[in-house]
DNA sequence: TTAATGAATGTAAGCGCTTTCATTGTCAAC
DNA sequence: GTTGACAATGAAAGCGCTTACATTCATTAA
């Protein structure tokens, strides 16, 4: 409370050392002895002392923070990897620096030049698609890289994530399965990712050789419920005899149930309906929702683990880590009465 | 990619200036002469030139960083007020920097202190119920804060946000005029806000002598659509013969939509469910949902603008901003068929 | 006993900017 | 032709830390 901040020198005057000891004392305990480091200690405690970061980020080259590049922050499956990502960067003392590229390569380079130009500790972005000039960024960051969402054969540095194309592939499977041979795609915002699961869809399809290119349906706007109420009419409007929807997300899944109750069609009977990523109200729907569990909080924590033991020079076991997926079946696909 | 990053000496000597000509072109370019400023800047161009923020930061002792403390990141509500934030935010050129007190005034102390000390160019903070000490933190913190959320009569210094209170009551008010006269409230969470609209939910209850404290149904637990289902089946167990629930956000009032389906317990005639904040899905569930609605991500671009208006010296006109709510009446309210 | 060793600490030179103050040059007014 | 005012620029002193290197001192080995 008493007037100015007390910064390093005055912490090291009060303590008798120079201020080089007291660094040491906060940089690297072990190499200061431990009566002066209790000593530093109870100084730093009694005057509320707090390190000015712009000063050790520049005199270190090197600062705490960790930068995220995401595409969007509209979506919600980021927002669930975000918190994951907050909740063990605040344990572990890391800023978090978060930016968002918009599903454009040309501002994930700008963003990236900034980032790299500011010496993060590490580096957390989205996918797999960057561009030739953002992989040399990320390649000469000069700090740990982690890419988060796919799972891929070629990362930069580090990757964890899931395979899109399969979780896609098994869900339509499903479908298929079920006894639905006309099952239809709705998409949102055809990002990278989305294209993924488009491509499992029509293989899962083509290999019963049950695809046909009218039954995609999509639309370049962010997904909603309200947006699946209306890709949904948009299919049925085609008149294709579409059974049954693989939705890019359950977002849109909600949609379809609500619109089909709309329309007094029977799910999942008339109609069958699959989600991606399992959010929790899928489950207390009526009826429930089948879909594509995903692991996204736990991918934010597990980037930032791998991140932060790399920065910290700790051994990382595996660079490349596959969360995989659930196909979570409920309700809304059980044309076939399920077995007891 | 040449090497190193650049350095402002390095424009400097390209420029033929001095350095401190080159920090003023960028700082404050009316002092320096069109062509002097004109060649510095194809000079930083041409070197992709990135100022060191941290250098900055250290000499002229203050940063771009707007600092902002949330209870919680889980809240999809905050998400929202987030987006608002960070979208402006981003256009104007402050960096955001988030952190979470978890609910705890201790937390957003200790986390206020640490802000404070790195003299942020803005504080936002959620709520008027800060510790004595923690305004007292905001009140010298040196740069312009902004409450959100709530609307208050003595704000530290700004405030924008909407009156929890006279939306809840406003919509139990709606409630009973529909005829429902068992108004149970369901609550998660139950942090100042909920209080509020607890609050706003007797006062409407009680003028019309209808208040029973036993329709009150709460949990700690941070809310679901799942747990609106079990709330309601607390409420419905509990035989009190509740005929309709004013639920303290939309997930919950999603929820008890969803457990009424499954109980064929018709909505609205025989219970009318309201929600709380308006998510985009109240609007096409079946049947719709009535809701409260919110200006969230109004709410986070206003703060950032009023306060990023005030750090830059320009007037705010108003430093107490109520963005209101609009009461949505849907389908699951109408016990009375509407009048066309 | 002495030199070598190593642990603990101190000294001082920056890190890359901003900003105060001084300097230079230009132009209008007298 | 001076003088003063003003605009444009430069010189230099930090901002609060970190860290390479130097120093001190207690041990230990020879």
């Amino acid at each position: 409370m008493s007037g100015k901040q007390a910064k390093l020198s005055d912490v090291a005057r009060a303590a008798g050392v120079s201020a080089a000891t007291v660094s040491r004392a906060l940089r690297k305990p072990e190499v200061v002895s431990p009566a002066v480091r209790e000593r530093i200690r109870q100084v730093i405690e009694e005057f509320g002392y707090v390190a000015n970061p712009a000063a050790r980020a520049l005199a270190s080259t090197r600062t705490d923070v960790i930068g995220i590049l995401v595409p969007s922050l509209t979506n919600n499956v980021f927002a669930d990897v975000l918190r994951g990502i907050y909740t063990v960067a605040e344990t572990r003392h890391y800023e978090v620096q978060l930016a968002n590229t918009r599903y454009s390569n040309l501002e994930e380079e700008n963003l990236l030049r900034v980032f790299v130009g500011q010496k993060p500790a590490g580096l957390i972005v989205t996918g797999i698609d960057q561009s030739p000039l953002s992989r040399a960024l990320l390649k000469n960051a000069g700090c740990p890289v982690i890419q988060i969402m796919e799972t891929g054969d070629d990362p930069v540095e580090m990757i964890v994530g899931f395979s899109h194309r399969k979780g896609a592939y098994e869900a339509t499977q499903h479908l298929v399965c079920q006894g639905y041979s006309r099952v239809a795609f709705l998409g949102a915002r055809m990002d990278h990712r989305t294209q993924r699961r488009l491509e499992g869809y029509r293989d899962a399809l083509q290999a019963k050789g049950l695809f046909d290119e009218r039954l995609i349906v999509t639309t370049p706007r962010a997904s909603t419920v309200t947006l699946g109420c209306e890709l949904l009419a948009k299919l049925l409007d085609k008149d294709l005899g579409a059974d049954a929807v693989f939705c890019n997300n359950d977002d849109l899944a909600l949609g379809v149930l609500f619109e089909c109750q709309r329309r007094r069609i029977s799910v999942p009977q008339e109609f069958g309906i699959c989600g991606f990523n399992d959010l929790e109200m899928m489950a207390v729907a009526n009826p429930s929702i089948t879909s594509v569990r995903t692991y996204r909080q736990e991918m934010g924590e597990r980037a930032v683990r791998m991140l932060i033991d790399r920065i910290e020079g700790k051994p990382v076991e595996e660079p490349r880590v596959d969360l995989g997926f659930e196909l979570i079946v409920r309700e809304s696909t059980q044309k076939r009465p399920r077995a007891y």
